[in-house]
DNA sequence: ATGGCAGAGATTCTCTGA
């Protein structure tokens, strides 16, 4: 199986490119974040042609998540929204996919941004933080399979930003947000990529601005996290790179996709 | 210190992103 998590900066915008995408990796499960629509403008039926079932929450503008599961895999929902932050717009959706034995609690984020460390959006994002963290806790076992993943927007380690020196200390490189990714580590969640590759400064969002991919000026802040029970099955986990170049002359986002290959459950 | 790209949405600009 087959699970990836991109955040595709408008999925209007990026239909084509999302489209091609998943017609050449053929994900089995897949978390979109900010797809900046609302759930009516969604291009239902355009995913369903590549060979999707669609389970989104969108908003106007901006925000809005979305889980993929592709030919018959089942999906279900499970939870629309994160309690208690409903303010902070459409950004988590949790699924049942698969079935039986084989089922996996399914859920993407999209984690607010905090702008800056001194904005009134920073404690916020802690907040927001803080919420994902109790609610998780009471709805999932840490024994059993379970996905959280999406757009964190934190740096968890010096390790996955370019300039860790000039940025320690400002937004995404806060000792406080890298608590809160700390908490769903201890919990019981790993971080599929890290695990798999410890030493590896691989990046998956960079700026649009200034020929930041180029300059491998990047940032690794998007994660498939995986309980034990789907870590222990993890055959091979990378950044789809490739997929922030243009494609056939469309704009990419300034996001990679994240893709793991699971064995099957045993 | 600033802008630099890109998307969306209400009007040729603002806001947000990270």
């Amino acid at each position: 199986m087959r699970i990836a998590t991109w955040n595709v900066n408008g999925i209007r915008a990026r239909l084509e490119f999302v489209s091609h995408w998943l017609r050449e990796r053929q994900p089995d499960v897949v978390g979109l974040q900010e797809l900046k629509a609302p759930d009516a403008e969604f291009p239902l039926e355009e995913i369903e042609a590549c060979g999707y079932r669609v389970l989104g929450y969108g908003q106007k503008s901006w925000n809005g998540v979305a889980i993929l599961t592709r030919g018959e895999l089942p999906i279900e929902e499970l939870q629309r929204g994160l309690p208690g932050q409903d303010d902070f717009g459409a950004r988590l959706l949790s699924a049942r996919v698969g079935e039986g034995g084989d089922a996996i609690d399914f859920t993407t984020v999209y984690v607010p941004n905090g702008k800056s460390t001194s904005h009134d959006d920073f404690p916020k994002k802690l907040a927001w933080y803080d919420d994902l963290s109790v609610h998780l806790e009471g709805r999932l076992d840490p024994t059993s399979p379970a996905v959280l993943c999406g757009d964190f927007n934190v740096v968890p380690t010096a390790l996955d930003s370019w300039n860790e020196a000039s940025h320690e200390g400002h937004v995404f490189h806060t000792d406080e947000e890298r608590k809160r990714v700390r908490r769903l580590l201890d919990w019981g969640f790993s971080d599929l990529f890290r695990d798999a590759h410890p030493d590896d400064g691989a990046f998956s969002w960079w700026d649009y601005r200034g020929g930041a991919f180029h300059r491998k000026q990047g940032l690794r802040i998007d994660f498939l996290l995986g309980t034990r029970a789907v870590a222990s099955r993890v055959r091979e986990v990378g950044i789809d790179r490739d997929w922030r170049k243009k494609v056939e002359g469309l704009t990419p986002s300034d996001h990679a996709p994240v893709v793991a290959d699971l064995e099957p459950a045993a």
